[in-house]
DNA sequence: AGTGAAAAACTTGGATACTTGTATTCAAGC
DNA sequence: GCTTGAATACAAGTATCCAAGTTTTTCACT
């Protein structure tokens, strides 16, 4: 009966696992705010375990970046403070940078296609911060893994996860997607010409215009305060 | 009782902390070699606790790279290929460029005459790997942290430790410091000339000469299979 | 009424018990 | 003699239980 059903829903491998998806989307979408406390007992209640699959999940979640585990008083969503957050986007911005360096050797006509496709998609997917969110990755992604390098995708992939619910709460906010766009737009541009150093710098670049106006836009949201 | 001995040989804050301590001091100086299976109960007994702070720190030295969980089918000190030892270079190697580029700006004649300082401690440990690899590690974390970067430092020096054991059995083979030295010197040149851009490109390519050398060295080793 | 100590309530961390899945062994069939 | 399959042994995954630490509440005293 188990067996039979591989087309059906992927169900977890494991407890841990489930516990590890559960967590890491419902931090990844926001839902569970950066500095809220995570209770052991109360997660594996909803979703039907004990609490140690749960606990092994906050661990691989803390390793990653997106709980922090305060000895003997538990688990909160990791509350980045502004200096973090400008680390993870210069980490990301050299690491992306990388990605693309490697990726400008290897692309094609078909590729490049590939490319203009997704931001398309992206330019169409305007409405609502979810899509857009989800598009702008799947464009980024796919240049990364052009570099055919898997580690280094799992890496920048991480440090998205980690970001991506400050990204949210901007585009909430600000709804930046037109410039944006026009952004991704010049990017591509320079990638097309198939010049890894140039497209290099262009990616470092592109990655970090983002990052000192999330941060104002948090400083704000914060009073200015620590986030 | 707990509290008043502040002073005396740090005690680790949790049993997992412990485990996780023991396992990767051991996995970095080579004692647990690549591929060797690590059964929990085991290393319970070992150290005295129970297997589930065996477990967790499993999971969290699974996500570091050190370790690789197998579902249902225990742990193993994780046998990396050289395409991804390939890539844990590439990607060190553009996040120290970043470090120095960083700390460029705002080094100081103080800062300059402790690298020295540092590179003259390299220089004497020259008789055994352990040695040299430590003091090695010290002037590139001395660089890191001089980028201000907490979090950059942290993924540098967990990279650094996954490579470590790979970089400790090429030393010990073919016992490279004289070269080595020579290539440092160099480096400390371009670093103090403070032009940050030259000093990341100088790094970048400091850490990936290293890279093919020691790949090349694995796969004599292994006679030319997989790693 | 406000402050501070003590205790109760709660939460986390770790150990043990139990279940489930994987590896090994041995016998039967090809 | 080698392959295949069932039985057994063993290790991993999860649940429950107990101990230790933390937070909150209560109550006495200033």
């Amino acid at each position: 009966m188990r067996k039979l059903s591989a087309n059906a829903a992927r169900e977890p491998a494991s407890a841990e696992a489930e516990a590890y998806q559960y967590l890491i989307n419902r931090i990844r979408i926001g839902e569970l705010r950066p500095g809220t406390r995570l209770r052991a007992e109360e997660i594996a209640a909803k979703i039907g375990m004990s609490r140690m699959p749960v606990r092994e999940a906050f661990r691989r979640l803390d390793t990653e970046g997106y709980v922090t585990i305060r000895p003997n008083r538990g688990a909160i969503v990791t509350d980045h403070t502004f200096e973090e957050i400008q680390e993870l986007f210069e980490i990301r911005s050299v690491l992306e940078g990388l990605a693309v360096r490697l990726a400008a050797e290897r692309i094609g006509p078909s590729e490049i296609e590939e490319m203009h496709d997704l931001l398309r998609r992206m330019r169409s997917g305007q409405k609502n911060a979810d899509d857009w969110l989800t598009r702008h990755w799947a464009f980024h992604e796919y240049i990364c893994r052009l570099s055919g390098r898997r580690r280094l995708v799992r890496e920048i992939e991480r440090l998205h996860g980690v970001l991506e619910p400050y990204l949210r709460l901007w585009f909430f906010h600000a709804n930046r997607p037109v410039i944006a766009i026009k952004d991704h737009q010049e990017l591509l541009k320079v990638i097309e010409m198939r010049n890894p150093e140039k497209a290099e710098v262009a990616m470092r670049e592109h990655v970090l215009v983002t990052a000192p106006q999330i941060i104002r836009f948090l400083q704000r949201q914060s009073g200015g305060a620590q986030s």
